[in-house]
RNA sequence: GGAGGGAUCGCAUAGUGGACUAGUGCGCAGUCCUGGAAAGACUGUAUAGGAGUGAUCCUAUCGGGGGUUCGAAUCCCCCUCCCUCCGCCA
């Protein structure tokens, strides 16, 4: 949720928000403000009221008891307008709060103006697209070949967009995670990556297998809870199942008042996260590049606000790290107006080559959100304010198997283990 | 799943209807003392919203929500979480 204040300081930028993000339910700008004066009066007769209850009332305890009969029946009388007020009060600020909470979060000058993907911006590329000799296959051929990846039996099994990966595939998903651990406590990389961006904080990461149910209306605080048709719910037990490690991560700090010596918290998070999909039928069917159930390193930060953004720089800087050391062409994107995310305030992607579909796949994203979520997880820190948080991809497993897959592809349908990889695979060529 | 106990200011604790304007200790900040420090003394130390140039004042917040009352940290109801024990369990 945006700071109620932005309304009146920063009128243009929440309007251009409401403008230009693509959300389903877009909020008149002019309503919201009405409701907030007509709030504002209300809380203002409310709080006179209260006032003179409040005095009565010590009046009351302060004469002699046969004086007090006549006071008691003003009190009654105010007691009984208060609670007229009160109720016009809540009531207002319910209508208020309901569309507060669909406007979506300011955004960062920087970012590219556009109204759908088309309107990205590629802002850096790294490696060029590799040529093969051979006609290159795709992940599912090269994952069937190689009893890597079977969709056709977790098909029988749980239905369509699920998988089953056998062996080395495995062994890959363990090395990844081994490496992105290694590599995000390693204090001297920190260092050295917050040096290249300006980031003044070195602290390293730290690992964390989160839950993978959590309750809705944390969700909801986290603003991840809608379009709830891409959840999966559990109504009976009133918890949902995370779409990313970042939905439980996100809360770790929830209701508590961090001291700035603490700050930033850095955490890197394991989970299996679990999309519905619903809305994208007939998109990506084939294979595990859009699948129901995968699994994911994530990036969750808190900083002050100071430092937010250079969070971001610094993240994306472990991305491109992540990638680059996989040696896999990739570019990175600054996602416009139009396909960022409804709380974020810069979003920055990158896109692997998927020499398969001969074409650049999201395979990761960076969310700075600033204080949106930490608003309403009511996350402070000691000097004043909330929080701002950042939250990043470090691999989502399934999609960089199929790039590491692609682009390592042999004429005879081997693969060649990523260098950084094969200590954890035990092996330079899977066939 | 069952039985009992608890949640109070950054932390720890006191607080069974009006003197709570939430006490005390610790921590933190400032001043004094000191050659300097420790110890000690004194003072101050929550957040949010609102009014005022300002000192200051008003309102809300004692896990969350609702209720009783002129008045609730305190009484009643519901919920959440934590602790102890029993049951089940990898």
């Amino acid at each position: 949720m945006i700071d109620i204040k932005l309304l009146k300081e920063k009128p243009e930028l929440v309007k251009k928000a409401i403008q230009e993000k693509k959300v389903a339910d877009k909020v008149n700008f002019e309503e919201l403000v009405i409701l907030d004066n007509k709030y504002s009066e209300l809380l203002q007769k409310v709080e006179s009221h209260r006032a003179l209850r409040n005095q009565l009332s010590s009046d009351i305890s302060k004469v002699p008891a046969e004086n007090r009969e006549k006071l008691i029946t003003e009190a009654g009388r105010v007691k009984a307008e208060l609670k007229e007020l009160e109720e016009s009060l809540t009531s207002v600020e319910i209508q208020r709060d309901n569309l507060l909470k669909k406007v979506p979060n300011i955004i960062h000058e920087s970012v590219p103006s556009g109204k759908d993907e088309t309107e990205n911006v590629v802002i850096k590329k790294w490696g060029s697209p590799k040529k093969f000799d051979f006609t290159a296959k795709d992940h599912i051929e090269l994952g069937k070949l190689l009893g890597l990846i079977d969709t056709e039996k977790s098909s029988e099994i749980s239905g369509t967009r699920f998988t089953y990966l056998f062996g080395d595939a495995v062994l890959l998903q363990f090395g990844l995670i081994q490496f992105v651990f290694e590599s995000l406590m390693d204090p001297k990389l920190v260092e050295k990556l917050a040096k290249e961006v300006g980031n003044p904080n070195f602290t390293p990461f730290v690992p964390v297998i989160p839950p993978v149910f959590m309750r809705s209306e944390i969700m909801d605080k986290m603003d991840r809870l809608e379009p709830q048709d891409d959840r999966y719910v559990f109504a009976e037990d009133s918890l949902v199942l995370v779409g990313s490690a970042e939905h439980t991560m996100g809360p770790l700090h929830m209701g508590e008042i961090l001291d700035d010596s603490q700050l930033p918290k850095r955490y890197i998070g394991y989970s299996t996260a679990f999309r519905r999909e619903a809305g994208s039928y007939g998109k990506d069917t084939r294979g595990i590049l859009r699948v129901h159930q995968f699994d994911k390193l994530e990036l969750e930060c808190f900083t002050t606000p100071e430092t937010g953004l250079v969070e971001q720089d610094l993240l994306v800087a472990f991305q491109q790290y992540f990638v680059q050391q996989l040696e896999i062409p990739h570019q990175i994107v600054a996602i416009c107006t139009g396909d960022m995310g409804k709380p974020d305030y810069r979003q920055i992607d990158i896109e692997c080559f998927m020499p398969g579909q001969d074409k650049y796949r999201e395979t990761h994203t960076s969310d700075y959100m600033t204080d949106y979520q930490a608003r309403r997880l009511n996350i402070r820190y000691k000097k004043g304010g909330y929080v701002h948080m950042n939250d990043a991809t470090a691999f989502a497993i399934g999609r960089i198997l199929i790039a590491i897959l692609e682009n390592y592809q042999r004429a005879d349908g081997s693969i060649e283990v990523p260098k950084i990889l094969r200590k954890y695979v035990g092996k330079d060529i899977i066939r």
